[in-house]
DNA sequence: GCATGTTAAGTGACAATGTCACTGAACCCC
DNA sequence: GGGGTTCAGTGACATTGTCACTTAACATGC
């Protein structure tokens, strides 16, 4: 159980006392599993979502079946993507995609409009999240528009992996985070095999050499 | 002389007369000419912009010298990148310049704050201008990694021509509309033109038939 | 007029990426 | 251990990106 989620956001946690009884009251808690679907095209919340804990990933799909990751949502953000959504008339394909089980708080619209315009801080809380997911889009158009297949998968190998060495993962999940198809990474990876960078078996990437990574990563 | 910008403003003319009476004492008033830098790397504003009057043209450069343009904002709207790119540490390479000669409203970011906490249809607009250029965002990133090219070339003829027949415009501005190499726009124009869709001649492209291109521009 | 420089557009070769249809390999489960 | 399923490898080809170059259109000064 949660004792106060309002410690956990930066937006929050600057509260008065007052404010934040308010609104362990007035949110909702929800606790979803790994794979649920967070929302999407056919499931438009509107309300605004704080992650407690876990992951999302948020992802667009095109009609030919391609997928491409967009930006990911740790705990302690907000996904303002919802939001956007709301008020957008337009068709889009954008859906979110619980990476782990997560936990979130859901704040009803007005408790939200409110806090808005009563609270200084949670209102900067809010703009650093718009702004903080356009610069992200920004890098993907960048990434897409200008940059290299083979540097684009070698820079996303080190961040899957992380401080690990192993990445559990397909060809073809590789290929949905950054718009490709399957093949393209195939060769990539054969590539980097060839090179000694990384080794291989079904469903596992071994990073053999993170620094030559890190270099073709940072090259072109 | 503009007597009232407030009119203008979705967000503006629906407040108390006594707000927008502050309002017009607080704003300034700016005019730039046609191919200004409105915002850029180099050029960070620190106030919320409403264009009065003109377009401005958001693009993003790579590197390695070639454009894509993000979104257009018109007349009536405001540009909230610029409030973005104020918040964001990370380098960014989005510049707005003036497609046209324009006229802006530049509010203080102390007055804008202001008017996000007071004013609920203020508010709304803000969000709804986050909002749409997420979503414009959200449809570059799939033209750019899921479209193909002869159809987002035929799209951006037929907007860029609006209700006339005839572009004055480059090869070369053409790739840089769609962040492409100006090759590539050459060999699907020559496309195009044996297909009679299109004429060309220097600096110019006539629209021959807007059908045929409005189908290429929804095929596939 | 004409020479000259500049910008726009055309061209061919090749590399990188996307698409398709298929094969082979690893794993799962009974 | 057989049979189905998912994952990965392969070759052919289409599209797009890159490079180095040529040709054409326009602008300017004489």
């Amino acid at each position: 159980m949660i004792a106060d989620w309002t410690e956990r956001f930066q937006g929050t946690a600057a509260l008065p006392r007052s404010v934040r009884d308010r609104l362990l009251k007035e949110a909702r808690i929800v606790e979803m599993p790994k794979g649920a679907q967070v929302f999407g095209p056919a499931n438009v919340p509107d309300s605004l979502f704080f992650l407690y804990d876990g992951r999302i990933r948020v992802s667009q799909s095109s009609d030919t079946g391609r997928d491409i990751v967009l930006y990911r949502v740790d705990a302690g953000e907000s996904c303002v993507l919802t939001t956007a959504c709301m008020l957008a008339e337009e068709a889009y394909n954008a859906e979110g995609m619980a990476e782990t089980d997560i936990t979130a708080i859901v704040l009803p619209k007005l408790a939200f409009d409110r806090l808005v315009a009563e609270e200084e801080e949670f209102r900067k809380f809010v703009f650093a999240a718009y702004s903080r997911r356009l610069i992200d889009l920004l890098r993907v158009v960048d990434d897409v528009a200008f940059g290299h297949m083979d540097v684009r998968l070698a820079e996303r190998l080190l961040t899957l992996a992380g401080e690990y060495k192993e990445i559990s993962t397909t060809h073809q999940q590789l290929a949905s985070e950054l718009g490709t198809a399957r093949e393209v990474v195939s060769r990539i990876l054969q590539d980097f095999q060839k090179r000694e960078m990384i080794a291989q078996s079904r469903g596992h990437i071994l990073l053999l050499d993170k620094q030559a990574l890190r270099e073709r990563a940072a090259s072109n």
